[in-house]
DNA sequence: CCTCAAAACATTTTT
DNA sequence: TGTTTTGAGG
């Protein structure tokens, strides 16, 4: 266990990594808190810390949990451990807090009187149980809108707040609503056997908190709790925490107090800014230099942030160059706005040899897309929306997943309903209902009570309806008694064909239905990789379908695996400031920098909101290298409607000294407004092209196109290649500012 | 029970 | 302007 032979690891940390950094990893005194810069190096130290922890420090990796927010941190944070001792250490724990709650509740929380087979549902299930509630209740959804019921349920949650606590608070109508409805979205919950994001969470703390001999087994082994991200960490989590760590607080949390951009999910500041008050002997790191961007931008962004009150205060500064100002434009409205920026980006494109994959476009709202991605469309400029609709909230994915759960989860009515008259099988609302009751009169299961009504008359359903019921349950009794044979896939594939699914999406014969058969065939991929990757790991243990099914599913409501910036293609960019968090690019255009819009009209009331938006102004800026645009318009079609609007006060917290005004003179490219744009391309922006070039060869060139190497004076990435192109003659290029490329 | 057209509505969304 | 919810009519 213990690796002692070998050198030392912190001998390492100590040459790898700054000062700070290495304090930070090194330090094993007690609670620790890290306050990580934007481009810092936190994930560095985090990973750095926990090689050191297993490689020096005598620790077992089954004594050490990490904590993230996000699947791709902690796949990001797996990898890197890997790579630092060689190979994933087995017993770590890296993982979401959802994933890990999830995993303790299902091993544990039969304790108090959880189902280890519960489904868990996402925000769109939650959304759908909160609409039956509500009509359950007879309340209207003009009376309260759904979304603002499950939000108000959701921050009740994240206050850790009961229904019973709940209703005893509630101080006028909404409130009384909420908490009507808050109950009975509850007890639903329970009766589907189903949890939501929010009480895998909670959950666990109770088990925790409820029962002393499992969380002093958690405790036991859980000797060091890393987190990241600590800013967004809610109520809960923190409890969470605090109970894994009672008794022995080797914690360490890495955060940065001005990125916090999610107060409105149930975030809380004052975890980070407290911590010290909540650990008295809790040791402060601060990591200030930043790695990423240039001066002109750090400075910037400092500045900005500084108008914010209640900081716990750090400094950035970087070691690179000033840089290029930072561009600010002026356009009419907002069509010309998408043109300017698609015409600048063709422009950089070509002149400056950047690839599209270096661009990124940030706006506010997802309503802003639009307009770019027609600009593009029309200009033949690869593009990517992040973050549009993910893989698992397409309709027909969500139907599969829906049969699938209800496989594993008889009692999960939310999934029930999804389905039962996809495809129709003249089982209407009304109908359900009447099952519904049905279920809950003979405390059945919804998919038994369905099977059985064909054969109890005291349902009350038609004879039609009940043998439609009947059919559509026994197609889950008949999967059921196969599963043992089967695999995942086929299990799956049987499950989609038998119940008429798959044949539903095979009759329509538009382009669109297609696309969706496929969706689903890839899903069934991802099911069978999924058993793959299984059984590679657990060996020859032979595992049931169900319950490999069970784990997938778990997977797929878990894992929300977006389709995220993929560096392997050359592709612009498009996303929201929030989905821009943690990335980086080296020419950044943050767009509709308006007020009303940026800071948005929805958190100009509240001085903490209004931070808020600051914060994500900044998250913005910092995620620039190299150049960064600030665009705003006169006048922005908004629902239809021209609105006129004013510029962002974040672009006037930017003192003058670091911006360039820019001006537009209309769509005309003879006239294009050239900004002063001598920034050099620095070493990271390159892509490497490892190929050597010799006379003869054959090249193309991004701007310059055909051409034929005449000579090469140098080696490697200065070497002077003199190429003869077609179209502009003879040229002379550095190997790697050109980028050429062999034909 | 289903369909379609009018009406209402419109931040951000790691899990 | 796009999307989602509603209610009237088939």
């Amino acid at each position: 266990m213990k690796l002692t032979s070998t050198a030392p690891f912190a001998d390492r940390i100590r040459q790898e990594l700054n000062p700070p950094q290495a304090e930070a990893a090194l330090y094993t005194g007690g609670p620790l808190l890290v306050l990580a810069g934007a481009g810092s190096g936190k994930t560095r130290v985090i990973t750095y810390r926990i090689a050191y922890l297993i490689h020096d420090c005598g620790l077992s990796p089954w004594n050490v949990l990490a904590v993230t927010f996000t699947n791709k941190a902690a796949g990001e944070m797996k990898d890197r451990v890997a790579g630092l001792v060689g190979g994933s250490p087995r017993g770590l724990w890296i993982g979401t807090f959802h994933s890990i709650c999830s995993r303790i509740l299902r091993t544990d929380g039969k304790a108090i009187g959880l189902d280890p087979h519960f489904t868990i549902y996402d925000r769109s299930d939650q959304l759908s149980t909160v609409k039956r509630v509500m009509k359950d209740c007879g309340i209207a959804s003009q009376e309260a809108k759904p979304n603002s019921i499950l939000n108000a349920i959701s921050r009740a949650k994240s206050r850790f707040e009961w229904p019973d606590l709940f209703a005893a608070n509630a101080k006028n109508y909404f409130e009384d609503l909420v908490s009507r409805v808050y109950r009975r979205y509850q007890d639903t919950l329970r009766v589907n056997k189903a949890l939501d994001f929010d009480d895998l969470l909670m959950e666990s703390v109770r088990l925790l908190k409820e029962n002393e001999e499992i969380r002093r087994g958690y405790q036991k082994r859980f000797q060091h709790v890393l987190v990241d991200e600590y800013q967004d960490t809610n109520q809960p989590q923190y409890l969470l925490l605090r109970e894994l760590r009672r008794d022995c607080p080797h914690i360490c949390v890495v955060g940065d107090d001005d990125q916090s951009i999610y107060k409105w999910r149930g975030a809380d500041l004052r975890n980070i800014l407290e911590f010290q008050d909540q650990y008295p002997n809790a040791k402060i790191v601060r990591l200030e230099q930043n790695y990423r961007s240039s001066k002109v931008i750090i400075s910037a962004a400092t500045e900005m942030i500084g108008a914010n009150k209640g900081r716990l205060g750090k400094t950035l500064w970087t070691a690179k160059e000033d840089g290029d100002p930072i561009g600010v434009i002026r356009l009419p409205d907002d069509s010309a706005e998408a043109y300017w920026v698609c015409d600048e980006i063709q422009r950089l494109h070509s002149q400056k040899n950047l690839a599209f994959r270096d661009f990124a476009v940030f706006y506010r709202t997802n309503a802003q897309s639009r307009q770019f991605e027609e600009e593009c469309i029309r200009r033949g400029v690869p593009y990517n929306i992040v973050s549009g609709l993910a893989f698992y909230e397409r309709m027909e994915i969500k139907d599969a997943l829906a049969y699938a759960r209800l496989l594993v989860n008889p009692s999960d009515r939310v999934s029930f309903e999804r389905v039962v008259n996809v495809p129709k099988r003249k089982l209407g609302a009304v109908t359900v209902s009447k099952l519904i009751d049905y279920a809950d009169r003979s405390k059945k299961n919804i998919l038994r009570a369905a099977w059985d009504t064909a054969s109890d008359r005291g349902s009350g359903l038609s004879a039609a309806a009940a043998a439609a019921f009947h059919q559509f349950a026994d197609v889950f009794r008949y999967c059921h008694s196969r599963a043992a044979e089967l695999t995942l896939a086929e299990l799956f594939n049987e499950l989609l064909n038998r119940s008429g699914y798959r044949a539903y999406w095979e009759a329509e014969s538009d382009p669109q239905s297609d696309a969706r058969l496929e969706n689903i065939d890839e899903l069934i991929n991802a099911a069978s990789q999924f058993e793959a990757d299984i059984r590679r790991n657990e060996g020859s243990q032979p595992i049931d379908s169900i319950m490999m099914l069970e784990g997938f599913l778990e997977n797929a409501t878990l894992v929300s695996d977006q389709d995220s910036v993929n560096e392997n293609e050359d592709k612009v960019s498009f996303m929201t400031i929030h989905a821009a968090k943690g990335l980086e690019f080296p020419c950044v255009f943050m767009v509709g920098m308006e007020e009303q819009l940026f800071p948005h009209q929805r958190s100009l009331d509240e001085p903490n909101d209004l931070e808020e938006e600051r914060r994500l102004c900044y998250v913005g800026v910092t995620r620039a290298k190299v150049k960064l645009y600030l665009s705003h318009v006169e006048s922005r079609r908004q629902h239809g409607r021209f609105e006129w609007a004013q510029p962002s006060r974040f672009i006037e917290e930017i003192p003058s000294r670091y911006r360039e005004e820019l001006s537009w003179r209309g769509a005309d490219h003879l006239k294009h407004p050239y900004p002063t744009d001598n920034f050099t391309i620095h070493d990271e922006l390159i892509v490497q092209e490892d190929a050597s070039f010799q006379s003869g060869d054959m090249v193309n060139h991004r701007s310059f196109g055909f051409g034929v190497v005449l000579g090469v004076e140098g080696e490697g990435g200065k070497a002077r290649i003199t190429v003869d192109f077609q179209n502009v003659g003879q040229k002379i290029l550095i190997q790697e500012y050109a980028r050429l490329q062999k034909v």
